[in-house]
RNA sequence: UCCCCGAUAGCUCAAUGGUAGAGCACCCGGCUGUUAACCGGGUUGUUGCAGGUUCGAGUCCUGCUCGGGGAGCCA
């Protein structure tokens, strides 16, 4: 159905060849071989524009909107880098321009030229004064409107909803924290290793994973590169693997996905000390880095910076005894409490809003265009005021769930919540207590109930962004724990001769590049941080 | 697997149990500085599916399907 970019590309020089062809003085057509340069324009792009002004320049893109107003057309020209008011007014020699223009669909893809203006009033502060234009490939009816969707719909439409501003920052900024999360560690001499998506039953809870028939023998989707990774560890030290991971949990949330990605880092030689040093020092660097790089794509998104700017070190750090402490304390009940009060002031809020704009809607003499607006900004209240009841609803659930919470049971999302929002920076929660952990973890030496692992929770209720921890050294101890867990040791065999030959502490972590690029971007859902997002009951387009 | 909410025009949403509507999109017309432009006119329906209650069901009841987000589990 869609032509790729290279076929697009190339049917646009040749579009635009013709188009050069139409327009340009024959004097200047010396030599055929200059077609394209015969036009005193110079190809460039919205981003390039400021280096433009006063120039002619040609831009070739696709149709973001228009507006007219009787001679007057303003055509918003959207080419990948940007966006571009194009001004087009109707005189003798823009006339062939203009009503080509007139009747063009949104998305259709079109080359115009022009001269470069700075002009506050222009979308990026440049516009270009339009004396030629010619359509590449007409669009009709495209299906996403400058108006409001709904979230079913854009997902249908995830191919074309990648094209609108939203979509396309975020993922610009996804493109980003790939590069500061590769650099950070290609910089710091760690070497990229990348571990297979085929793997045989890999313990940990098997049930949770995709299983694919090999050849007649029942494989898995790799939910980790970890075992792997530690083999790779040994010969080179610092390694890591990159790459998509995937969990056939069945949770529909606004925090899962069946397929991600996941960086993993591993290295020898090292503790759990060593392990969140590195964890805290990567977060710092990855989060600083998308800071300094997208700080008006995050203004655009709505995004609140202040919080981004406070990820510096040291970050906080407890264990999950004093967690479990903390989580019974009076301090959280009150805590809770006063979220409740203030989520029931904001619900009461908001429902006299939209009383008052309900009556204004329904009443004598409202203008068609301001009871439309009132209609859209009530659709919105309503979103939120949903939103706030089912937290409200939530909370003295919450509340229970952290008074009555007992040693030795695994966080609950709430209960990571709420340890979160304590703080005002990302929390490592240490040392678990074994029952609840994977079996490869490393034993506490002073307490043997507990491993020397951390989570790492985000502020502003992002929650688990990594999990790591040491790994078990001792052939020994790692033994008894997978008898511990029934595991089979047969399939564990080579992983076990890591210990068997030269064994060294070591440890690693994940981070999911999803959920981290859904808090530096402060959105409420995951799946608007991968291109095509997987999720349960989800797999097109 | 469990709990809560929802499904009405291509899209976003209205409609005391009583004649199915608006805005957008699209078509026609107007407007030389619009910012989701605006103004006038026009086209658009098996109210998710199957039953039930009722003189009468978009509305009430039951079941199913699909979607949303929460629990468990997880990054």
């Amino acid at each position: 159905m869609l032509r790729s970019g290279a076929a697009e590309s190339d049917r646009a020089t040749a579009l635009w060849r013709l188009a050069a062809k139409r327009v340009h003085s024959p004097l200047l057509a010396r030599n055929p071989q200059d077609v394209t340069d015969r036009s005193m324009a110079t190809r460039t792009t919205i981003a390039e524009l400021a280096q433009h002004v006063g120039q002619a320049v040609r831009l070739s893109g696709w149709l973001y909107n228009r507006r007219s107003s009787g001679k007057i057309q303003f055509i918003i020209l959207r080419d990948g880098t940007g966006l571009c008011q194009c001004v087009l007014e109707r005189a003798d020699a823009t006339a062939a321009a203009f009503d080509a223009a007139e009747h063009l669909g949104q998305e259709s893809s079109l080359m115009v030229e022009g001269q470069v203006r700075r002009d506050e009033r222009g979308t990026g502060g440049y516009e270009l004064t339009v004396t030629h234009l010619e359509v590449v490939g007409r669009a009709e009816n495209y299906p996403i409107t400058p108006k409001p969707h709904g979230v079913e719909f854009l997902m249908e439409h995830r191919h074309l909803w990648f094209r609108s501003q939203r979509q396309w920052t975020i993922l610009r900024i996804r493109a980003t924290l790939v590069d500061a999360i590769r650099r950070y560690f290609n910089d710091r001499g760690f070497v990229c290793i990348d571990t297979p998506i085929f793997a045989p039953s890999a313990g940990e809870g098997a049930q949770t994973l995709f299983s694919v028939d090999y050849f007649g023998e029942t494989v898995y989707l790799a939910q980790t590169g970890q075992l792997y990774l530690e083999a790779a560890c040994m010969s080179h030290r610092k390694v890591y693997c990159f790459g998509p991971t995937f969990r056939a949990e069945k949770s529909k949330t606004r925090r899962h996905l069946t397929e991600f990605w996941m960086v993993e880092p591993e290295i020898a030689y090292a503790d759990l000390d060593d392990d969140i040093a590195l964890a805290e020092d990567f977060v710092e660097n990855i989060v600083q880095r998308v800071l300094r790089d997208h700080r008006a794509d995050l203004a655009f998104l709505g995004r609140d910076v202040a919080p981004l700017e406070a990820v510096r070190k040291p970050f906080e750090r407890m264990t999950y005894s004093q967690a479990a402490e903390v989580l019974r304390s009076k301090r959280v009940a009150d805590m809770l409490d006063e979220q409740l009060a203030q989520t029931q002031a904001r619900v009461a809020a908001l429902k006299s809003d939209l009383e008052a704009k309900e009556a204004e809607r329904s009443g004598p003499g409202v203008k068609k265009w301001r009871a439309e607006k009132l209609v859209q900004e009530m659709a919105e209240l309503r979103e939120e005021l949903a939103d706030l009841e089912e937290l409200a609803r939530n909370i003295p659930n919450h509340k229970h769930l952290a008074a009555n919470f007992e040693w030795g049971g695994d966080l609950g999302g709430s209960d990571e919540t709420i340890i979160a929002r304590l703080h005002d920076k990302p929390v490592f929660v240490t040392h678990y207590p074994r029952t609840c952990k994977a079996f490869y973890m490393k034993r506490n030496e002073q307490d043997h109930r507990v491993v020397n692992n951390f989570d790492m929770l985000a502020p502003e209720g992002y929650g688990e962004v990594i999990g790591g921890s040491q790994r078990e050294d001792d052939l020994g101890v790692l033994e008894e724990r997978m008898r511990e867990e029934k595991l089979d040791p047969a399939p564990y065999e080579w992983y076990l001769d890591l210990r068997r030959y030269g064994t060294v502490p070591h440890a690693g972590f994940g981070l999911g590049v999803e959920r981290t690029l859904a808090w530096l971007c402060g959105l409420k859902h995951v799946r608007e941080t991968i291109p095509f997002a997987r999720m349960m009951g989800k797999v097109e387009p």
